[in-house]
DNA sequence: GACACGATCGAACGATCGTACTATTATCAC
DNA sequence: GTGATAATAGTACGATCGTTCGATCGTGTC
């Protein structure tokens, strides 16, 4: 890697950390610069702008994540093990030192929800994906027969991005001990109705 | 009202509009002298410090929030019902024309996670009271027979913020027009739990 | 070893930040 | 109405913001 791409991840890596503690509207070049003991102009070369310089942070983060996440939860078997996989490997992800103020995600989707721009944009992109997996993830359980066949599997990822979301919050913001235990209930609630046969199939049943 | 108090309301209604948009770090006491056509000095005044207008914009966003969920919800007969109309309230809470970005505790969660000082502190204690009306008003259900005897009343609390933080994150940044749908889904899953004896409780009622 | 070029620096730009002062104006009790 | 006091305005401060520009540095190539 040629010097300039070496101290670019260099900058990416440090803005990434100090956004998830300060936020990414947070992020100055000034304090980068003097973090990373180089100039203002030297560092802003690199981007151009500051909301380059953001999106490509985010553009980190996403393929920290699928490292991190997505690609070593392929490992377990195909169907309910991969859901629990993805779900115990989000915690690591979560709570990785590089990421001292947690997921940058969940930070940048409350923090940019209501400005639009490129930053925005590329936000609203990953976490479509990162659904998009866990739905996937999901139907894949349902063909495999660990999960019931009506579920709602765009329900479902929806239901556990609540979990994980409230964990954040109990985490991070109330500094709850119970806050990885809350977690675990609700995940296993969450798999537990979606093996058993829903509501609604059981009161069509009944009435056959 | 005196003059002096007028005003002083005026700042932090608009203040507190507009910290759902850009943040209560996004906002600028010029940008909020400029909005209602005084200066800055002159705003200023009122607070002494950009540190106590935010804590200010919180408290009023705190009286608002008992005035429109808390309040109204007790008119609900004890239990169910009233957790009921707590979570109704909540949505007409989040979308109220005064929050233009959504509900201010959420974006602030988030926001000042990472941030400690009296802005947190005072956050945290309103979420921490938001958390004890949820929990006491799902206690009252189990008392009057609504929810099962052995219903874990702070995970039931800590389960429905989930439900509130993901519709958050599905209406604002996802622009998901299920949101809502979703969310009322998952409540319901969530309530139906409440009823049914729990899965360890049938669990020991099997073994005897 | 000269050269080209990418990487970095230093200085400066205008704008805006939060805050401090002093002056001026508005309000309200008497 | 007058006088005390509250409310607001004006101006300025040092700091920092994102950004620009030209100079300088380092690295690798012919």
């Amino acid at each position: 890697m040629s010097k300039g791409a070496t101290t670019r991840q260099a900058i990416l890596s440090h803005a990434l950390g100090l956004a998830t503690k300060i936020g990414f509207e947070g992020l100055t070049i000034g304090r980068l610069a003097e973090d990373l003991g180089m100039s203002k102009s030297g560092l802003f070369a690199h981007f151009g702008s500051k909301e380059t310089l953001q999106v490509e942070a985010l553009r980190m983060a996403a393929e920290r994540f699928i490292d991190t996440v997505t690609k070593p939860a392929l490992v377990a078997p195909r169907g309910e093990r991969r859901v629990r996989a993805l779900f115990e490997r989000w915690f690591a992800w979560e709570q990785s030192p590089p990421l001292p103020g947690g997921c940058p995600f969940t930070a940048a989707a409350f923090e940019l929800d209501d400005r639009p721009g490129p930053v925005r944009d590329f936000l609203v992109q990953t976490e479509q994906d990162w659904t998009d997996v866990l739905i996937n993830v999901a139907r894949t359980a349902v063909h495999e027969g660990h999960f019931r066949a009506d579920l709602d599997c765009e329900q479902f990822a929806h239901n556990l991005r609540g979990i994980m979301l409230a964990y954040c919050h109990a985490s991070r913001l109330m500094k709850d001990p119970k806050a990885r235990a809350r977690a675990e209930i609700a995940f296993e609630a969450l798999v537990r109705a979606a093996h058993n046969p829903s509501a609604v199939a059981k009161a069509s049943a009944r009435r056959r």
